[in-house]
DNA sequence: ATTTCTGTTCAAAAAAACTTGAATCACTTA
DNA sequence: TAAGTGATTCAAGTTTTTTTGAACAGAAAT
């Protein structure tokens, strides 16, 4: 539900107070989208850096771990939000945000939204097959009803996710 | 980031296996919304309620605690999700849940969403600021660059709220 | 005015989510 | 092929969120 708001823990080679604000900025917005702090923060960094930034560069920078901040590429990384951009004479992976909105809005929708829609379908189906069975025909009559109506509901959702990906599509 | 799914635990007045599987259903679709677990249980069981229920009622169907129950309503309430519905000669307050998908989709967005927009948008105001600060030049223009972006994207997305209501409104 | 009945509050307990860091993997290079 | 480097994994630790339940508050009823 959403509310203490941990303060940004302190860094050894100190972010500049844009940075600190942008940081803050996408880590608590990434909170509302039921995202990990961490991974806010790293796209916030990267979103406010001029150059890409390694993995070596995220940990010291944000002074998280390593595993953390490994994790939180790899989200970024299927939520098509980061690039890595190869560098010749050096091993190191160096990422810059992706910048388009429709791009982070229709990764989002893809991998956090549309599974939770289709796991839901599949459920209702079953929902649906239970309530025929129910042996009172009034009680049977209602269930229904009320099924029919969650089913509408998930079909507008369905209808509505390609229609905001259309109009933050620009 | 949500994942383990906890059991529905047990309970004394046993439910039907369709008003266990609705309630599991909105269980697990309002955490996806960032609400507490007992709030889809509760909107659940209300929601395949052939009539409406008091507070201990659900207590004892869902056999969770009054605590959580109380606090569930009362967001529930603040959500617009429930009315009560009054009874003479009973001092309970009985309720029903409201099935309109406008008035849901409404109290979420006016009670989780525009706030997050609304201090999104002061936080960005007190950031350009900041960057004005910055002595580097092109350091300056590449943050007012970047934080002008992130205005249009809170624009956007403020834009956007309205014309998702209008859709789901019927 | 006392008891009884609903419902709320909130500190403490439990559960869930996130982070850490050591072990490990996968490549490169010497 | 051994040593070195960048990155990932995952069990254990930490933090945050949620739930519990006992104490409390208010509003009838006696």
């Amino acid at each position: 539900m959403i509310s203490p708001q941990r303060d940004l823990r302190p860094c050894q080679t100190p972010l500049t107070a844009v940075e600190t604000q942008v940081i803050e900025i996408f880590a608590d917005g990434v909170r509302v989208l039921g995202l990990p702090r961490s991974l806010g923060e790293i796209y916030g960094l990267l979103f406010i850096s001029q150059e890409p930034l390694s993995l070596d560069d995220l940990v010291e920078k944000l002074n998280i771990s390593k595993g953390s901040t490994s994790q939180g590429l790899k989200t970024l990384r299927t939520l098509g939000a980061i690039r890595d951009t190869p560098r010749n004479g050096d091993r190191r992976t160096y990422y810059e945000p992706a910048l388009e909105l429709k791009r982070l809005v229709g990764g989002f929708i893809r991998e956090q939204v549309r599974p939770h829609l289709i796991s839901g379908s599949s459920k209702l189906q079953a929902l649906s097959q239970a309530a025929k069975l129910s042996p009172d025909p009034s009680e049977r009559e209602f269930f229904l009803s009320r099924i029919e109506r969650l089913e509408s509901w998930v079909k507008r959702g369905g209808k509505l996710l390609p229609l905001i990906q259309k109009i933050l599509g620009q």
